[in-house]
DNA sequence: TTGACGTATTCCCATATCGGAATATACTTT
DNA sequence: AAAGTATATTCCGATATGGGAATACGTCAA
């Protein structure tokens, strides 16, 4: 089994790189199919259907204008990722709080082996 | 090609759900592999390989203590998801600007039906 | 040393996924 | 209506990936 079908799942869609690229690139407003092409320099089929992955995931919408297409970010999934990411912050942030954290699990290291040099004799 | 061999990638290595259960449940403090399979209900080498994973991305890290191996994570990498997701803050804060930005568009769409009918006349 | 325990690795299969090329669809202009 | 522009979809082949089962590895205890 691959990865499960997650193409509901904004943690996979945003996992290819190239989705990634798009959708920095939408992050300056609104930009059209071909607006994208030319930034990004790929094919236009190719463009289509990352879209086409982002849009059903809920990460960009989109507005017709004619016969252009115009896409945009939607805030509200990126959002839960980020939300997600935010539950460990405490392990990047609160530097003393990791000092203090690693220093304890060096202690108890060193505790460890003590008692290991101690048990053997 | 399938999704580019982007095991080096934190995003891909958590755009899998059970890869994100096992960094959840890995938030309250270092565990050892039989923790998690207690935990998580898993096959044991399930739990192993996603680890393996996890610790090749570097979301992760471990110490051996005994014949266990105590895994705990590793707040860097995690950061970097935090960090780029942060980029689209502005899509979902700032409600003013949002709904400022709505009305914008929905103006702007307004006006270019009103000109098309006015070009059709 | 032998056995038990904790963990990692290998092998195999099924399948979702990406890229490329060609084609289809939709809207607009003449 | 016909041609042109903007975008979406389909078909295809290649391949990385996750799960299951079996097994290997490393450490500790007796």
């Amino acid at each position: 089994m691959p990865r499960a079908p997650t193409t509901l799942d904004p943690f996979n869609a945003v996992a290819e790189p190239k989705r990634r690229r798009v959708l920095e690139t939408l992050v300056h407003g609104e930009m059209p199919v071909n607006g994208l092409v030319h930034t990004l320099g790929w094919p236009q089929p190719m463009i289509s259907k990352h879209l086409s992955v982002l849009k059903e995931v809920g990460l960009v919408a989109v507005r017709q204008k004619g016969r252009q297409r115009l896409y945009r970010i939607n805030g509200h999934r990126l959002k839960s990722i980020h939300d997600w990411a935010k539950m460990f912050e405490r392990f990047w942030t609160h530097q003393l709080d990791r000092i203090k954290e690693r220093a304890e699990r060096k202690a108890r290291e060193q505790l460890e082996k003590t008692q290991k040099k101690g048990e053997s004799l």
